[in-house]
RNA sequence: GCCGCUAUCGUCUAAUGGAUAGGACGCCACGCUUUCAAUGUGGUAACACGGGUUCGAUUCCCGUUAGCGGUACCA
């Protein structure tokens, strides 16, 4: 960093909507890590200045959620609704410098005059019939108290062009943009004025955000001229798709960030996979970590096409992380899910074998008992949710599946029940002690060598009496988790179902 | 309509004025295995099209096409 250069500061700025879009998450995520990489500053900035849609709630869901990921943003947020009369009072300067208006023409005008022109085949601009109204005219306004906004008076003639650091020189001629809308009639400032004065204010010096804002940006850069303000530098990253192409939207998915935390994809997976989307900064690795993002990033490795959002890498990427929890934590994060789906409750899974452990009984269920279930099913879980329907198998009494799936391959329904009967006398004489996983799966495979037994003819039909599913974790895993009493009682069943 | 952006496997991406265009997800096959998963190995699949520039273009330029974004007193 020279001497004179200022220090890097970014702005996150979103809209309180009601929740964070996952589209937001990786604008916030970029400007994270450009500030972060530069050693700037992190600014979170609420633009609710449409007082119709603003919603209840939206700044503490953003807040939250940004908190949830882990994206800790500089100082205090900014709300710009609590700036008003900021704005107001460089809208008046601007008016005073000659460099906007007083507009009092009513939006019922304002429509008649664009379908006029969407009938004539011509562009939908603002014709300007207050822009050089005299001042008599405009008192005369004033005292009727006809509303009124405040425009820019765009400059009719020549050319602005944006400096992008991703898309480089954008040229837009002036004479195509229209008188702006400044200060609306409720007092409240656009869009537009309220972003560039607060970026002004706030001494941002780079404007990171989605591309859809590449179209305003000369209102934007002719608002610095007219205030006679240095514009920051831009960066417009290219869009979040669906898999339509269009732009990321509700109707094909979930946006929400929230809803993705609420599925069970972790804060860790979900920035990775959305730092991903936008460039990679190496050729090999697709895992990264936050501080690995950090110090790869690079705003000129961004690249210019938008990404359409892939959940199956996702899902796998999910998974990954899962993996690479410990089992401690891992269990931490499923108790939300076992709580919410009823798993827990004593009554549902009552009589199951219990190892008091140190770390106690959690709602009637042995934390150790569960870590062993959870244990089962790491490797096989691509979203924290999906552990309930996994292991729901444990937490019944009685299982209700389709005896067809005891058959094995091209054995029959007789060979079957032979078979469990036989397993069943012998499992009946192995002590409630020995049903830990290694020393049954030792006994089991001893015996069925001595009877010569294929291992699939007995095992699958095994596996499937304690499971009730077609695919699931091993059977001698099952067994220690279920115990002897309920691993009998399930063969039982099995045989029975066979008729 | 007008303005703007963009164009590498189905998807996310890497790289390059001269390479068999690399990786990942997905999919397929095989190995491991009692199933599934995980894992290992291999495979499938891309430079939108047409002109230039050049000894040589996927790469640079122009055009076409297509996609997307914007066109509000919404952000």
């Amino acid at each position: 960093m020279s001497f004179f250069s200022r220090k890097i500061r970014v702005r996150f700025a979103p809209s309180p909507t009601g929740f964070l879009h996952i589209g937001g998450l990786r604008t916030a995520l970029y400007n994270y890590l450009f500030a972060r990489k530069n050693k700037g500053d992190f600014i979170l900035r609420i633009e609710d200045t449409d007082q119709t849609r603003s919603v209840p709630g939206g700044i503490e869901a953003i807040i939250e959620v940004l908190n949830k990921v882990g994206l800790k943003y500089d100082e205090e947020p900014y709300i710009q609704s609590k700036r008003l009369d900021i704005y107001k009072k460089y809208a008046l300067e601007l008016v005073k410098k000659g460099k906007a208006y007083y507009c009092f023409c009513s939006t019922e005008r304002l429509e008649e005059v664009r379908q006029k022109q969407i009938g004539e085949g011509k562009l939908t601009m603002y014709d300007k019939k207050c822009r050089d109204l005299t001042e008599k005219q405009r008192n005369k306004e004033t005292k009727k108290r006809t509303p009124y906004v405040i425009r820019l008076k765009v400059p009719e003639k020549g050319v602005t062009a944006v400096d992008d650091i991703i898309r480089g020189e954008v040229q837009f001629e002036n004479k195509l943009i229209d008188d702006q809308v400044l200060l609306k009639s409720d007092g409240y400032p656009t869009y537009h004025l309220a972003n560039v004065v607060d970026d002004y204010l706030m001494k941002i010096t780079h404007v990171i955000r989605a591309e859809e804002w590449l179209p305003s940006t000369p209102k934007h850069i002719l608002l610095y001229k007219a205030f006679g303000w240095k514009p920051p530098k831009f960066a417009h990253l290219p869009l979040l798709l669906n898999s339509d192409k269009s732009k990321l939207s509700k109707r094909q998915g979930d946006v929400a960030v929230e809803d993705y935390l609420k599925k069970g994809y972790l804060p860790e997976a979900l920035l990775n996979f959305v730092a991903l989307m936008g460039y990679n900064p190496s050729a090999e690795q697709e895992v990264y970590s936050l501080e690995e993002l950090v110090r790869g990033f690079d705003l000129e490795k961004i690249n210019k096409t938008g990404a359409v959002f892939n959940i199956e890498k996702l899902d796998w990427l999910n998974g990954v992380y899962i993996r690479k929890k410990s089992l401690d934590e891992l269990v931490d994060l499923c108790l939300p899910y076992f709580k919410e789906s009823g798993a827990l409750i004593p009554t549902i899974s009552p009589p199951i074998p219990r190892e008091v452990g140190e770390q106690g009984e959690l709602e009637g269920v042995d934390k150790n008992w569960l870590k062993k279930i959870v244990a089962l099913e790491q490797e096989r879980l691509k979203r924290l949710d999906e552990i309930i329907y996994l292991t729901e198998f444990f937490f019944k009494d009685k299982l209700n599946y389709d005896p067809q799936i005891l058959i094995w391959k091209k054995m029959n329904r007789e060979d079957v029940k032979n078979t469990l009967n036989k397993l069943l006398l012998f499992l009946e004489k192995i002590p409630e002690g020995d049903f830990i996983r290694e020393k049954l799966e030792r006994l089991i495979k001893d015996f069925i060598r001595d009877n010569k037994f294929a291992a699939g003819d007995m095992l699958w039909p095994m596996r499937a009496a304690l499971s009730g599913r077609q695919a699931s974790p091993g059977p001698f895993e099952i067994a220690e988790i279920l115990g002897k009493e309920k691993v009998l009682q399930r063969i039982r069943d099995a045989i029975n179902k066979l008729g």
